[in-house]
RNA sequence: GGAGAGGUCGCAUAGAGGUCUAGUGCGGCGGUUUGCUAAACCGCUGAAGGGGUUACCCCCUUCCGAGAGUUCGAAUCUCUCCCUCUCCGCCA
C-alpha cells in the first residue's frame, strides 16, 4: 500500500496510476475519510489528555472527598463521550484500512500504457522458434506416446485442470528443480520449503487480497463453519515468504535476503473456463522454485534485483536450451502492487507462439507496509524494505516447452545437457518398451 | 484430541488497580581512561500517529500477543480468540 501522506501530497499522481492501472479507486473519497479520521482522532486524543489529567487530580486529592467526588464524576462524563466516540473512529479507521488497501501502485515511467496482455512489448528475444523437418506433435500427444501423463484419470480424482505427472515425467520434473536450486545457490540464494498453507494477512500482505480473493482456495472444517481456520492455499511461495517477515524489524546489514522457494501452488483459475483447456499449461495445482527478494529502500536496489532476478531466470531457460522472449508487461496486465514486471514467455511449438512461463515483479515498499517488514539503515532509521519475485522455473508449464521444442522425428526428447547429470546421464526420454 | 504452564522494550526478567512517564540486567550506541585491546566508570537506548518549532529539539495520544468488557482510572481484574512450551493420546 502507499503512504497515506504521499496519497494527500500527491492525489494526481495516484489518480492516475489506477486509471492507467485500469483500477477503480476514488481517491477524493480516501482523501475526505482521511480527513475525518485525523478529525476525529484528535477529539479522542484531546478526551484522553483530559483523563489522564483527572486522574491524577483523582490521586492527588487524597482524603478531600469532595474534590475526589466531582473529579470521579467528570470522568464518567468523559468515559461516556469516549464510549461513544471510540467505536465511531474505529470503523472510520477501518474503512479508510480498507480502501487504502485497494490504492494501486504507481507503474514505473517506463511502463507502457496499454489495457491487457495483448499490449505488453518484447524487449528481449533470445535464440530461434525452433524449426522441424518433421510434423512436431504437441506436448499432450508427446506425453501419451512416452508414457509420462494421465490427464483422464487426474481430472477422475480432482476434477479438470487436474493431472497425473508419470514416469520420466516426474523424474523430469525433480531434474530441473534440482537444476534450478543449484543454480540459485550458487548464486547466494537460500532454499525454503515453505507452508503451502497460509493465514489470511500473508494475502493481503501480499496483495493478493482484497482484489484476487476469488482465486484463492479457501479452507473450511467441515460442520464447523463458525471457526472455520484462517487458512487459504497459496498460489506461491511468494505469499508465504511475504508472511515469514511481518512484523520484523530487521537489520540492514542482514539486507539483501535472498531465497528460493519451493512450495505447492493453488489456483481457481475462476473466470478462465474455455481457455487453455488442453494439456498441462493451466492447472490448479503446480510446483515452483520462487526467487524473493527483501532488500533496501531504494528505487536503485530494487531496479538492480529486478534485472537481477531475471537474468537468474534467463540463466535456467538457457540451460534448457529453449527459445524465448521477455516482455515488459503494460499497466492494464500489472497487478495492484506491482510497479514494472518482466514476463518470460517461452516458445511452445504446437501454438506457433510464446508462452509465460516466469513472472519478475518489484514492488518497492508496497507489501513491506502492508505486512509491515521493516529495517534499521546504516543512520538507525527505521524504513520499510523493498520486496521483489521471480519464479525461478514453475513444472508442469515448463515441460511443454521443453518436450516440444526438444522432440525428435521419432518422437524422443532430447536431453538437454545441463539436465543430463540430474537424470544419471540420460540423453533422451524415449518409449518405456522401446 | 486431553491436561497443564505461559506470552511485558533487541534478549532476559520485575511488575498483581493510581507511586508505570513500564523498573532492572544483558546487548547496543556515545564518552572518560588507554600505546592497542579489555576492564571499570558515566550517559543514552523501542514503535505508530498527530502537533509545534524548523532542523533531526519539544509537546500530545497510542502500543505490555489480539479483540471485547468492568472501572473515574487496566500490563495488572473478567471474557473470547491467537500463539508458544510441557506431558499424554493419535499419526507420516
Amino acid at each position: 500500500m502507499l503512504e497515506l501522506a504521499f496519497i494527500r501530497a500527491n492525489p494526481e499522481i495516484v489518480k492516475d496510476a489506477a486509471k492507467r492501472k485500469r483500477v477503480d479507486i476514488d481517491i477524493d473519497a480516501l482523501l475526505a475519510l482521511d480527513t475525518d479520521v485525523l478529525e476525529t482522532r484528535r477529539e479522542i486524543e484531546n478526551l484522553r489528555y483530559r483523563q489522564n489529567q483527572l486522574s491524577k487530580e483523582i490521586q492527588a486529592a487524597g482524603k478531600d472527598q469532595a474534590l475526589r467526588e466531582k473529579a470521579i464524576a467528570d470522568g464518567k462524563d468523559i468515559a461516556a463521550k469516549l464510549k461513544e466516540t471510540e467505536p465511531t473512529l474505529k470503523s472510520k479507521e477501518d474503512r479508510l484500512r480498507d480502501l487504502l488497501l485497494r490504492v494501486p501502485n504507481i507503474p514505473d515511467a517506463t511502463v507502457p500504457d496499454g489495457k491487457d496482455d495483448t499490449e505488453n512489448v518484447e524487449v528481449k528475444r533470445v535464440g530461434t522458434p525452433t524449426v522441424f523437418d518433421f510434423t512436431p506433435k504437441d506436448h499432450v500427444a508427446l506425453m501419451q506416446h512416452l508414457d509420462m501423463l494421465d490427464v483422464e484419470r487426474g481430472v477422475k480424482v480432482a476434477g479438470s485442470r487436474s493431472y497425473v505427472l508419470k514416469n520420466d515425467a516426474v523424474r523430469l520434473e525433480l531434474a530441473l528443480f534440482q537444476l534450478t536450486l543449484d543454480t540459485l545457490m550458487k548464486k547466494g540464494f537460500s532454499p525454503l520449503t515453505v507452508p503451502a498453507l497460509a493465514r489470511e494477512f500473508c494475502f493481503i500482505g501480499n496483495s493478493q487480497f482484497p482484489r484476487g480473493r476469488e482465486q484463492v482456495y479457501k479452507l473450511a472444517q467441515e460442520g464447523d463453519e463458525e471457526n472455520e481456520p484462517d487458512l487459504f492455499l497459496v498460489g506461491t511461495a511468494e505469499v508465504s515468504i511475504t508472511g515469514m517477515f511481518s512484523n520484523e524489524i530487521l537489520d540492514y546489514k542482514e539486507l539483501p535476503l535472498k531465497f528460493a522457494g519451493l512450495s505447492p501452488c493453488f489456483r481457481k483459475e475462476a473466470g478462465t473456463y474455455g481457455k487453455d483447456t488442453r494439456g498441462i499449461l493451466r492447472v490448479h495445482q503446480f510446483t515452483k522454485v520462487e526467487q524473493y527478494i527483501i532488500c533496501e529502500n531504494s528505487h536503485e536496489e530494487s531496479v538492480k534485483w529486478h534485472e537481477t532476478l531475471l537474468a537468474n531466470a534467463e540463466e535456467v531457460v538457457q540451460a534448457l536450451e529453449l527459445p524465448y522472449h521477455v516482455v515488459v508487461v503494460c499497466t492494464g496486465d500489472l497487478g495492484d502492487g506491482q510497479v514494472k514486471k518482466y514476463d518470460i514467455e517461452c516458445w511452445v511449438p504446437s501454438e506457433n507462439t510464446y508462452r509465460e512461463t516466469h513472472s519478475d515483479s518489484y514492488f518497492h515498499d508496497y507489501q513491506a507496509r502492508r505486512v509491515n517488514i521493516r529495517y534499521r539503515d546504516a543512520e538507525g532509521k527505521v524504513r520499510f524494505v523493498h520486496t521483489l519475485n521471480n519464479t525461478a522455473l514453475a513444472s508442469p508449464r515448463i515441460l511443454i516447452p521443453l518436450l516440444e521444442n526438444h522432440q525428435q522425428a521419432d518422437g524422443s526428447i532430447r536431453i538437454p545437457k545441463a539436465l543430463q547429470s540430474y537424470l544419471g546421464g540420460q540423453t533422451t526420454i524415449v518409449p518405456r518398451n522401446s
